[in-house]
DNA sequence: GTCTATAGCGGGATAGAC
DNA sequence: GTCTATCCCGCTATAGAC
């Protein structure tokens, strides 16, 4: 009755993004979320008609969020490396706010994909801003300021260094014999380390 | 009635680990189990007691399979350089059959975590073969015949080229404007791209 | 806008016939 | 070993009181 007017559904929202893309819960019921927000269950349907449907106005508010930054560093006219420096710099800190994000979404997928012939939310083509990147990174190559492979070699292996890491986290923490703090520890030092792979330097043996 | 008799069970393991591990239905349910194996779906009670007890022995039959190899390579005396080209083309191979396992052992362990204080099944330290390699790979470092970096990001750079690509592969897809042709002859590039990777040419400018 | 009560469904598990 | 019938429980969703 106090202050919860509107403010109730924003809390909704912000709980079950942390509870989902922050925590990975992905088993997470109506009734966990609610808790989760210390609510009742049943605003959920008030405020969303339907689980699915909060589901969806969660992943939509995640991926705006996530693109925002990113389409503007991609289109920028700065230099190849530093706008890649810039890139990694903003796509890694929404990924530790949202670790899980990408997990859902390509979980949401397959599971489309066995009903439907496609799934309408990500039927759209690639974002303008990559495929103008994926031409610079062609040019790049040619010129041989970075190893020769493709360019989308080159975005899968910066991707899969960036995102691997953090969603794997329980169990290559097991692997590697870290406990939180080490991990944590090693996931700070991952900006570096991926620079360095993706623009090798040449002082090997 | 017919031929029908151990190969029953078999037939449920073998299902379930491609239902799950394979096909990445998270969601599967024990109905669609037995629809896949074209079983009545008492028959996984039957066998295996609960739906919980089917799924620790398939993750368990999955991880040894994946294992088999691995720590033998591993342990080897091959020198360094082959070693790494050995366990990634194994690690691929079971990857390409698998590509999700891992993930729901990811899963398991966060829903997990909720209820008790520990996983009891990946309690365990990190494998003998695994700690021996990381200091292989400290060497290889100390020689500068690879990057400098930490054995830990070694690993982490190794396992996220090669596992990202695929558990992503509905996301990458879309992103990189590929269709499921494209995509598959990527992923059979990837061995040679991550082994161009991990040890860098120099000819770079 | 928030709560209680309840309907309805779907999945997991078991008893018992064959 | 395999099937049918049934029970139980948890989750989603909604009706209706406040």
């Amino acid at each position: 009755m106090p202050i919860k007017d509107c403010h109730t559904e924003k809390l909704i929202i912000d709980t079950a993004m942390r509870v989902f893309f922050t925590e990975g819960r992905i088993y997470a019921t109506s009734q966990d979320i609610a808790d989760a927000a210390g609510v009742n269950r049943t605003l959920i349907n008030y405020y969303f008609r339907s689980k699915k449907a909060l589901f969806t106005t969660v992943i939509n508010t995640a991926r705006e969020e996530f693109r925002g930054n990113a389409d503007s560093i991609l289109s920028s006219d700065l230099p190849f490396r530093e706008k890649t420096e810039k890139f990694i710099d903003d796509f890694m800190n929404n990924l530790i706010k949202y670790p899980y994000l990408e997990s859902f979404i390509t979980v949401d997928i397959i599971q489309h994909r066995l009903k439907k012939n496609a799934y309408p939310g990500f039927s759209e083509k690639s974002p303008a801003p990559i495929r103008q990147y994926l031409k610079v990174i062609e040019n790049e190559m040619e010129a041989g300021r970075i190893p020769k492979s493709t360019p989308v070699h080159f975005m899968m292996n910066l991707f899969s260094l960036m995102i691997y890491p953090l969603i794997m986290k329980p169990i290559q923490m097991n692997l590697l014999d870290l406990n939180e703090t080490e991990y944590n520890n090693v996931l700070n030092q991952r900006k570096q380390i991926i620079l360095d792979t993706i623009f090798p330097v040449k002082s090997l043996k």
